[in-house]
DNA sequence: CGCCGTCTTGAAGATTCTCAACACCAGTGG
DNA sequence: CCACTGGTGTTGAGAATCTTCAAGACGGCG
């Protein structure tokens, strides 16, 4: 599935109407673009001075390591996402990134962004929009880690990274496309593979959803969303109703 | 403990070295002080056009609950914390937040703080720092609610608060008040009140570490420190060495 | 075909939770 | 002064959840 319009206007045009001179700075963050391989590191928790991404097409796994090899995602990026924001302030990255498909991805420096904002208010806004969501969505997860056992947590996850590939085109109502393996699910719900695979067994024998070729198809959403307790106000736009 | 100086200034002090000019700015944020008593609510998730807070005495609690009652407390703020600014851009609160003790709060609005960030770009910086470093911080929790066992999360836990208070002068390096009662302990770590207890029978048993009387004392932070995995990337200052 | 990465399943064990009972302590009112 | 009370902490035992280890199945690709 291919998104029909840049993913981050798209997804920025769900908190502002964009007027063309906001779609020009936008562009200007993409003026620089390359692709990089599938299992290849963007940077690493410590790396100092890195540079900002957004993601055009690809998905990319944040995550940290414990010294003994346990590694937790902390979210995904798909396109649209800003990626290495919050590395910036800190100057330090607290976290590492690697392309879990084959990724084009645009690169700019703080310094661009820094310029951006000085000149277009308005997209400065909207990014810290996006930021803000994203925050959002960690802190769902986190409720998710520390509140929901295995299989509500599972659930959740399908149903928000749904609503998030929806928003850039790349998901419908019931079914989306899915990199992921068996393992990066486990270590995005801090679980293991094994009980990833026998929750997922326990979805498809309730006809909730199955995950089968990299592929989610929802079956039951009102069952499925009631399972996890899901609730979107941390991806709900901004002018929705209640 | 009472903190010497402003616990704002304080923490960002240690951002970039607060000029005259930055101070009076900051003071700006304080102009409005408040005071709420233990348990009352200052926020709820879903409101609107919330306030933003900074806390200047006492300790808050933002959490999530769910649909069944089960609550994940997101992070406690302390002294020099802010609170609600999420919420700013996003324009719905994604959290609660509740007064564990009776607090003393400075108020304002997104529209002051905007004031400010026009007239004074370091202390935005700034500003944007510590936002970056409660960020941080969210994301370090999720870690270890997904990948550390539970003795290992309370030891983790037990070392960044005091970390946190340290940097507003309310924590030697082995020693603090802490007003938490062991639920709020289990809520924060996605653990019972009651497997919390175990594990700091665990803790004093191992010398470690003890919590009584709303006091945590550490006794062997080296061991601890180890016990937690924990490193300090995410708290750490943006000048100093790696 | 054979190989490698991934998925699947079973069984046993570790971790954490639930339920229930009791201890401790500060405050309150008799 | 003491009995009572409500909130919190402590402990034990059994159950639920999740992990670990081990083995085999499947499927794409050389």
């Amino acid at each position: 599935m291919e998104s029909s319009t840049a993913p981050l206007a798209r997804k920025l045009g769900q908190y502002l109407d964009l007027v063309p001179a906001d779609l020009a700075a936008l562009a200007r963050l993409e003026a620089e673009i390359i692709e990089v391989d599938r299992h290849d590191e963007l940077f690493s928790e410590g790396d100092r001075d890195t540079s900002c991404y957004v993601v055009l097409d690809g998905w990319v796994a944040c995550y940290k390591l414990l010294e003994d090899g346990r590694r937790q995602i902390i979210n995904f990026m798909i396109a649209g996402d800003f990626l290495g924001l919050r590395s910036l302030l800190l100057q330090v990255s607290d976290h590492s990134a690697t392309a879990l498909t084959r990724l084009r991805l645009s690169v700019f420096s703080g310094e661009q962004l820094r310029e951006i904002f000085a000149d277009h208010p308005r997209v400065a806004t909207a990014v810290f929009w996006a930021i803000s969501r994203d925050e959002a969505i960690v802190v769902e997860h986190l409720v998710n880690l520390g509140r929901r056992k295995a299989l509500e947590r599972l659930a959740h996850f399908i149903i928000e990274l749904g609503a998030r590939l929806k928003l850039v085109g790349l998901a419908t109502d019931d079914e989306y496309h899915c990199p992921l393996r068996q393992e990066e699910f486990a270590d995005v719900l801090g679980l293991t593979a094994i009980h990833i695979n026998r929750s997922f067994r326990l979805l498809r024998e309730q006809q909730l959803a199955v995950f089968h070729r990299h592929r989610i198809v929802i079956h039951d959403r009102r069952r499925l969303i009631e399972l996890a307790q899901y609730n979107d106000f941390h991806l709900a736009p901004p002018g929705s109703p209640m």
